[in-house]
DNA sequence: AATGAATGAGAATTCATTCAT
DNA sequence: TATGAATGAATTCTCATTCAT
């Protein structure tokens, strides 16, 4: 894996456009419009303190969003419920974020950069091919440990709107796929895993059968270690099945 | 796992219940609309002429659904462009489904009637647990095989109806765990599989992973044979990492 | 003048473009979006029972277009109450009109055909330069006689929207002032008119001179038989003027 | 014309009236606000040095609002373009201006007011009633002249906010026009008009006219020159046509 | 059974205006 | 005076569903 190739597309792309369009269509015309206010998202004050005002707003939004989105889905959530629940007003949340999707975006983006800070600093740290799927698998599930909703909205919610899964949110899932593809790629060349396997085959399975347990965690009881056991027995089951 | 777990709970249970419905429902529903007309869910035709004609109807409304449900997503699909691909009026897709929702339902139903099936005919055929294991992995990816709209439908736009990934299909989903873990279970009491993995974990990891592969294989090109290629190196990695 | 810069340039040319946007996005994305349903802009039922109601729908609508927009103004007026004027509900307007400004084009464009019609008919019936340009004087002021709300929408409203004015409108103002244009240059050349002054100018002033007097007319209290001497003291002027 | 009918009539007396607007205002306006911090208008700052300065950001918001109402019409302007423009923050326009609507106002006014001082200075030094007219058909194209913008602006934008058009702007159209009128009830007093011809309808053909050569010549090209060329055609031909 | 015109509730988003700093 | 972040009312248009034919 890259690092170029983790390097997280801007979805800012479309932002700033002049729109050629007459101003007047701007008007009427609802989505992907770039407001001159805030083009650049989120505001970036000068001072520290007004910096702290803003980003507590943000992440107050943030926060509701998750909340919101895991209870109700991404379809059935209505912007006002996320503004109220943050305590802002509902214009305040387009000071913010361009778009009811970008929220869902913001989630889903802070999380994937911790998965790829880890893997860029962590793995590399652990000894061998074995070694690292059991570091990927505990910090996959790891990271929701303790965020039921924040596990909905990443395996569940970021279903629910297709043009995230398949314009925005494809590539780091394959980005990711890719990484965990190329440690069973090493540990094939070190004879520490089995030849007769793909190793796309096997990152996906992988990927899926974390994601499910995921799933099944966040929508069922979620109960407070689960995920770190199944994490352990999965990467058992994973790495004897993988062994020569 | 008893049979009667796997019957399909009826989907009509939750209905007429006076508004316990998600708020993404009450969202694209009308409110206070009276649905007598439709009460009965599908029509009962009398004449066998009759169920044949309704039946060729609705199958055209059940093929165009998974076709048009598969390119654009659940939410993103009109009715009418269901009914335009049907070749129906949108007013008939109201004769044969409740509404827009139940299309998906019964496209999963159909799907889910026959993989439990299977486990009730096929498995006991299977001489031990490994072997059922086995089955269920072929049968689970060779299902899919072939139709990928339809995997489409299954894995992702599934999950776009929060309403339904959580009162309905969550209980099939439950139930089809069941049938795994009990696999496992059966196979750890013969020894035939280590004793230090929770069925029930091994049992989402292992439809995770299916899912997963179903899911690639979906978004992405596709390939004939590629799901049963999948399907044994699956298989073959689980059953190494859960032999004892 | 010819006819072909006199025909109406058809408005409906972005209409059925088929929308390269995946089809989630048009859900979010408000205007110039194709309707499969009323694609082709007014419905043509086959029955002359039905397209006697539909004609009647689409008329009320119209003409309860006219009456709102006069009383408030194209931009206050809310596309609801149009429909409640029209009797209709609210969605009903876009079966027949994509948008709230189309429904100021169609009345305009109504007006421009009959115009453009009479010019095309009448105006040859006349003897000479002069005769004609009275004749279109004539018949500016008088397709507004009577119907004072149709001329302020048509000389105050229609500016309203700039968008209507620069696209829109515009080029058929031209052809209509080119129209008149070329009424004077005839009258030069047979030296029935002047020399001296720029037909172009002459058009311009003459188009401007009726819209005022229509403008102050349909501000004002619109009494009846007003418009029609005003029609003939402002050709006596004209003409004197234009006269050699 | 009587001074007095000229006079500005102070646009605030209907402000403050409990809501007589018309919808379109209530439309935009935020309901129940009090206005009460900006209720003086415009701000009178005490020093000299002070009204200096302020004078300056005044224009400043002024030069802005002239440039982006013409570019794009006054509903799709947003204030904040205009502050933009002026290198001003939003809210500095609301210390100068009491509304988005009276930046218009004051584009008007300030016009308007130069048209009635040249009216009230320049015309009596005219010799006779064609002498005047002449002189007023150059001096309202003459002011136009130029500025494009400016005359886009009083020509076209002035239309598109009906409460100006009916509330504000008539009274001087009207007393603009009647002090034409006055012109041409002068000439017949004398013998050098025609009798035949009312002087309202000519006075409004003749600014219709006038008008009708800004506004083409604003949305076109606007050629140096041409305005003043269009004024002595026009006026050779109203003369012409209205003597005797 | 089939049709498809009509319905109308619903929600994202905008932007004039305010006011704490 | 000046700022610009925050506010929140307001409205177009969509589309699932109904029902008269």
């Amino acid at each position: 894996m890259s690092e170029s190739s983790l390097s997280l597309r801007r979805r800012r792309t479309a932002r700033g456009t002049p729109d050629a369009r007459a101003p007047e269509e701007r008007a009427t015309t609802r989505p992907a419009t770039a407001r001159g206010r805030v083009a650049n998202g989120n505001p970036r004050p000068e001072s520290a303190d007004k910096r702290r005002r803003s980003g507590d707003k943000r992440d107050r939004i943030l926060k509701a969003a998750v909340k919101v989105f895991a209870k109700n889905g991404f379809h059935a959530t209505r912007v006002s419920e996320v503004a109220k629940a943050a305590g802002v007003a509902d214009g305040t949340i387009y000071l913010y974020f361009e778009s009811k999707e970008e929220l869902l975006f913001s989630l889903f983006e802070e999380r994937i950069d911790k998965l790829l800070t880890f893997m860029r600093e962590e793995l590399p740290k652990q000894p061998d091919a074995p070694a690292r799927l059991r570091a990927v698998i505990d910090m996959q599930l790891g990271l929701l440990e303790g965020e039921r909703d924040l596990a909905e909205v990443i395996t569940v919610i970021l279903r629910q709107s297709t043009r995230l899964m398949k314009e925005y949110a494809a590539p780091h899932f394959n980005a990711y796929l890719d990484a965990i593809a190329k440690i069973i790629v090493e540990g094939q060349a070190t004879g520490a895993f089995r030849q007769d396997v793909s190793p796309h085959i096997a990152a996906r399975g992988i990927f899926g059968a974390l994601d499910g347990i995921a799933l099944t965690w966040a929508l069922g009881r979620a109960e407070q270690g689960a995920l770190g056991r199944a994490a352990g027995q999965l990467a058992d089951v994973f790495l004897r099945g993988l062994a020569p």
